[in-house]
RNA sequence: GGGCGGUUAGCUCAGCUGGUAGAGCGCUUCGUUUACACCGAAGAUGUCGGGGGUUCGAAUCCCUCACCGCCCACCA
């Protein structure tokens, strides 16, 4: 054997060879009834895996190979995610950056194409990773969410779930990404704190009337009277003024009272076409904020769209798709004047028509924050700005510190009345921190904008999924977790999943002509008239189906003649194909769904689902999800909402064990464009699988948010398997393997009955640890079992048994190590998989590899008497080796011990141990007597006391200062036992247990002080 | 504004249901004795964030404050 496990090399042909023996097939290694089962959390297909993933996936593996072992009918399902938008993005990226035609030029088919492409790319990427980590999946079972059957699935979710009204389109205001011009739900906005502005407008009041406005203090004194023929507003954003349908103010604002039903005109754009809007009250409105009156935009405002629902107030889109004010003009919103023109016909020109719609001329087309600048400098220039002092405490507007666009010194600067020079008065422009929401993939500002829209009536759905979780059908684990899950589901909104994007699951909903006939249509088809105003929707799970729905909602139109049904390509060719032609063309809506939505289905969709298969019997409901807090909401939520729903009730999985985020060692989130990220494969190249799954999963603490990473804790991984790897090799050269079954072996000596009940406490822990998710428990109990137990000890104490003489011993302490190591790399193996397979392999000829060695579950084969005493010759070799150490005795020299104060039962410890004391103590000989010799050092150990005779080397002093430290401590102790003992209330309340144990403690503690007291006195005769 | 984490040795962190403060790394001193220098032996280092409380007893439970971090939220 070589000195070190040659990772790059072994590890995989060792994940080779498991994948040809199949050995990762569902239900191999299968020894009980029960299965279990674990689904990926299917990675996105857009590029390759990050440390985060190889966390998840490690701690997943783990799970899997541990109840593997146990003989469960194990399944790891693995597959990939098309990430709709995520990939989408990627892909548009990389034309751009290669210089192909874009997406536009390249058209839809082509474009999803080359999206497939991707898609193989970055799969056969990622598989690869997984497979490097060692990730033990059925591969024959991979899955991908646009794959035909799992798009299938997804078709029969949404046509189920119209046909039950739970799908339903809506006209409604949505998040708007104007960068990849779709709307998005409102999980995929972030809102970010960012510098804005308030500005402060005046909406004169129509026709020039007046009121006075008055303001009053708390005491109810009046703070300011003036005479107003305008209502100041305050708004970030004062592009959107030309879609405002309202003014409101609070029902109880005493300020606005008198002009409350009035008109005001907005004041932007030609003074002959502004409009005029109603001043209304609604609760919305605080008035201590602002002016206490606010415009209210439903088109383009949440809290707007609030106000303008329940006041019927016209809500006006006035942006296109990229978020620039509509080239259109948008619809025309001066009735009256657009009646004239009607009316008028040749009167007005196109032109001029025109000029009256929504946007005004010289702002179509701007992009919103253009936008933004003109329709201020306009109503500055116009005087409508409000002003204050140029000192105002609130204004942040100053010369040099503005924006640029502000700084130009577009205001209308009013010459103070005192005749100083400068800009004595500006209009108001308070510098704010305001929220404001970000696209979290295209990360610019989001718009919200009216759109028609699909939704899915999450409310319904909801209710079932936290009764789940409430009443412990399923948990999380740490669940603290459950309280975010609740205050999220309680609490849920329609859930927007259509997408106007290329890459996803098509809506399967095609639309036919709203017909309109008169009487005699029914026999006529020329004389049927036909628009889409109104598309007649057709949901089905295929084109075939939804001709079949039309053909026969249409066939009373067409008489006895079963009408013809085309499929066109959208709505634009519908409309030709109709002319001339007697029959119906319907289009497919273009829209893809969100791409949470087909994750939603993973945990039945990748078994079969809607088919009744064996695997969907089997391994639904599934046992644990492993996934990061991040994606509770969009993917767990949904999972649960769908599962419960589509499967009968029942839940995806028993448990949610929410992972740790991986952080960078200085504790910052990783990102690209830090450069802090650790690449999972780079790692693995550097230290190999073993030791950065041991890393990983030796931090993952249940219940912490982060894990710091770094090269440093991975090189603990690795040295931890090199320690194996020689222990291994140590019992290869000493004979200590052969291919025993699992019994446990005959021990006679202390020393090996010890050691196999130290085994059984490891694997009782290790077991313990796993079964609670406890991964950084079940990591440390392998590491000081196996370095500390079985290393630091037990080798140690086996070297001069095996060298001995005694061959009835040797035999036996060969095959209890042989077994001990076994138990190590069984152990170890959910954790470390390559490197205890290997040696599992090099040790011994066996019929199965590793991954299906039986996991053990051990009775009661722990000696308490072989603990007790291994325990105390451990503590007396450690106490030897820290005199000689302090003493200064050199390494080489072997030097004598005399044990005083033994009775039988520590004569009969060192009779039985004399040859590993003596060897790790470096002892030339060993002896119990009744007084210690002169000059000699002396440690206590409980009853006894270990006697060194040093007299050549004894540093007296140095050997008197030692004791007395060690003498302080144990009357430290003592006396801190004895208070407590002396403590009524404790001897009162206390369990019995604990006085015991106190009690215990203090006679320990009062005989080492006095056999230290003893030492002393002896040295001060010397 | 609401919620959730964190604050323990120089660094990174364990410490589960209250009962003798631990590990890894780093540091110091030794060391090549039939596995391992990716090693071994021996060491040093802690008012367990501050303040209150409950208790016989608190790193651990409760309250409160401070700081760091995350998530959710409609103040124009």
């Amino acid at each position: 054997m070589d000195k070190t496990f040659n990772a790059e090399e072994a590890e995989p042909r060792i994940y080779a060879k498991w994948e040809d023996e199949g050995c990762f097939a569902a239900g191999a290694n299968k020894s009980r009834d029960d299965a279990f089962c674990i689904v990926i959390p299917p990675p996105n297909v857009t590029g390759s895996l990050h440390i985060g993933h190889a966390l998840n996936n490690t701690l997943q593996d783990i799970l899997v190979r541990w109840k593997r072992m146990q003989g469960f009918d194990t399944l790891w399902q693995p597959g990939t995610d098309h990430a709709g938008i995520a990939t989408q993005m990627v892909v548009e990226r990389e034309l751009a950056e290669t210089q192909q035609p874009s997406r536009a030029a390249m058209g839809r088919e082509k474009f999803v194409e080359r999206v497939w492409e991707q898609k193989e790319k970055s799969e056969g990427t990622i598989l690869g990773q997984l497979k490097r980590l060692g990730c033990s999946c059925d591969w024959s079972r991979n899955e991908f969410t646009m794959s035909p059957n799992l798009s299938a699935a997804v078709l029969k979710v949404f046509v189920d779930l119209y046909n039950q009204g739970l799908i339903y389109k809506d006209k409604r205001l949505v998040n708007w990404d104007p960068k990849f011009e779709t709307a998005i739900s409102d999980l995929e906005v972030e809102n970010i704190e960012t510098d804005g502005h308030m500005w402060h407008f005046k909406y004169p009041l129509a026709g020039g009337a007046t009121y006075e406005y008055v303001e009053k203090d708390e005491g109810g004194d009046v703070t300011l009277l003036e005479t107003r023929d305008y209502i100041s507003i305050a708004t970030t954003r004062p592009e959107t003024m030309l879609g405002d349908g309202a003014v409101a103010v609070h029902p109880s604002d005493e300020r606005y009272a008198p002009i409350v039903g009035q008109l005001c005109e907005i004041p932007v754009g030609p003074k002959e076409h502004r409009r005029l809007i109603p001043i209304i009250t609604d609760d919305y409105p605080d008035p201590d904020f602002g002016s206490g009156a606010v415009k209210i935009t439903g088109a383009h405002d949440f809290n707007d769209n609030g106000v303008a629902q329940r006041g019927n107030i016209p809500c006006y889109r006035l942006m296109d798709t990229k978020g620039a004010m509509r080239a259109d003009g948008g619809p025309y919103v001066d009735e009256a004047a657009k009646a004239q023109a009607i009316i008028d016909g040749a009167e007005m020109t196109a032109n001029e028509i025109d000029a009256i719609n929504i946007v005004p001329d010289d702002l179509r087309g701007l992009d919103r924050y253009e936008a933004r600048k003109r329709v201020i400098d306009q109503i500055t220039a116009e005087g409508l700005a409000v002003m204050v002092p140029a000192d105002h405490p609130e204004v942040a507007w100053m010369k040099g510190t503005a924006p640029e666009w502000n700084a130009l010194g577009r205001a209308k600067i009013t010459p103070l009345e005192d005749g100083t020079d400068g800009p004595a008065v500006l209009p108001m422009v308070e510098s704010k921190k305001i929220m404001q929401p970000f696209g979290d993939r295209s990360k610019v500002v989001i718009e919200p904008m009216l759109t028609d829209q699909w939704f899915v009536d999450a409310k319904t759905l909801a209710q079932p999924a936290l009764e789940a979780v409430r009443n412990g059908t399923t948990k999380f684990a740490p669940q603290n977790w459950e309280k975010t899950y609740f205050n999220w589901l309680e609490d849920i909104q329609p859930w927007c999943i259509s997408r106007q994007l290329w890459w996803g699951h098509q809506v399967p909903v095609w639309y036919g002509p709203d017909l309109i006939t008169d009487d005699d249509a029914s026999t006529n088809a020329d004389r049927i008239e036909w628009d889409f105003k109104q598309p007649v929707p057709f949901c089905a799970t295929s084109f075939k189906e939804a001709a079949a729905d039309a053909r026969r909602y249409y066939s009373g139109y067409f008489g006895n003649a079963q009408p013809k049904i085309f499929l066109a390509e959208d709505q634009t060719s519908a409309e030709a194909e109709h002319r001339g032609v007697r029959g119906i063309a319907l289009y497919r809506d273009p829209d893809v769904l969100d791409t949470w939505f087909s994750s939603a289905l993973w945990p039945f969709s990748t078994l079969g689902w809607p088919d009744k298969t064996p695997e969907l019997d089997r391994y639904y409901k599934t046992d644990v999800l492993v996934t990061g807090f991040d994606i509770i909401f969009f993917w767990v939520a949904r999972m649960m909402m769908q599962g419960i729903h589509f499967m009968d009730g029942e839940v995806p999985f028993h448990t949610v064990y929410i992972n740790s985020i991986v952080v960078d060692g200085k504790g910052q989130k990783m990102s690209k464009s830090k450069g802090n990220v650790l690449d999972p494969l780079e790692l693995i190249d550097q230290y190999g699988a073993d030791a950065t799954r041991y890393a990983l999963a030796s931090q993952e603490v249940q219940g912490r948010r982060t894990l710091r990473m770094s090269n440093q804790s991975v090189e603990g991984g690795r040295n931890f398997g090199t320690k194996l790897w020689n222990a291994a090799r140590f019992a290869e050269m000493n004979e200590a393997y052969s291919a025993h079954g699992e019994s446990v072996p005959e021990a006679t000596a202390t020393v090996n009955k010890w050691i196999l009940g130290e085994t059984a406490r490891a694997t009782a822990e290790v077991t313990r640890a796993l079964d609670e998710y406890r991964f950084n428990e079940a990591a440390t109990a392998c590491y000081d079992h196996v370095w500390k137990v079985f290393c630091d000890w037990y080798v140690e104490f086996a070297k001069p048994l095996l060298g001995g003489e005694d061959e009835a011993l040797k035999t036996e302490t060969r095959a209890c190590m042989a077994w001990a190591l076994d138990q190590c790399l069984i152990l170890l193996h959910p954790i470390m998989p390559f490197v205890t397979e290997e040696l599992w392999g090099t040790l011994a000829q066996r019929q199965n590899p590793l991954m299906h060695a039986t996991w053990p579950e051990f009775g009661a084969i722990a000696d308490a008497d072989a603990d007790a005493e291994m325990g105390w010759v451990i503590k007396l070799i450690e106490g030897i080796r820290s005199v000689r150490a302090e003493m200064n005795v050199p390494a080489g020299a072997k030097i004598d011990l005399v044990l005083t104060g033994a009775g039988d039962t520590v004569s009969a410890r060192l009779d039985r141990n004399r040859a590993l004391i003596e060897r790790l103590a470096r002892l030339e000989t060993s002896a119990v007597a009744d007084a210690a010799p002169e000059g000699s050092v002396t440690i206590v150990l409980g009853d006894c006391s270990a006697n060194l005779p040093l007299a050549g080397v004894i540093d007296v002093t140095a050997e008197k200062a030692r004791l007395s430290k060690a003498l302080a401590k144990a009357e430290k102790e003592a006396g801190g036992i004895e208070k407590k003992l002396g403590n009524q209330g404790f001897l009162e309340k206390a369990p019995e247990e604990v006085i015991e144990e106190q009690r215990d403690r203090l006679s320990a503690a009062q005989s080492e002080a006095a056999r230290l007291n003893a030492a002393l006195e002896r040295l001060a005769a010397m």
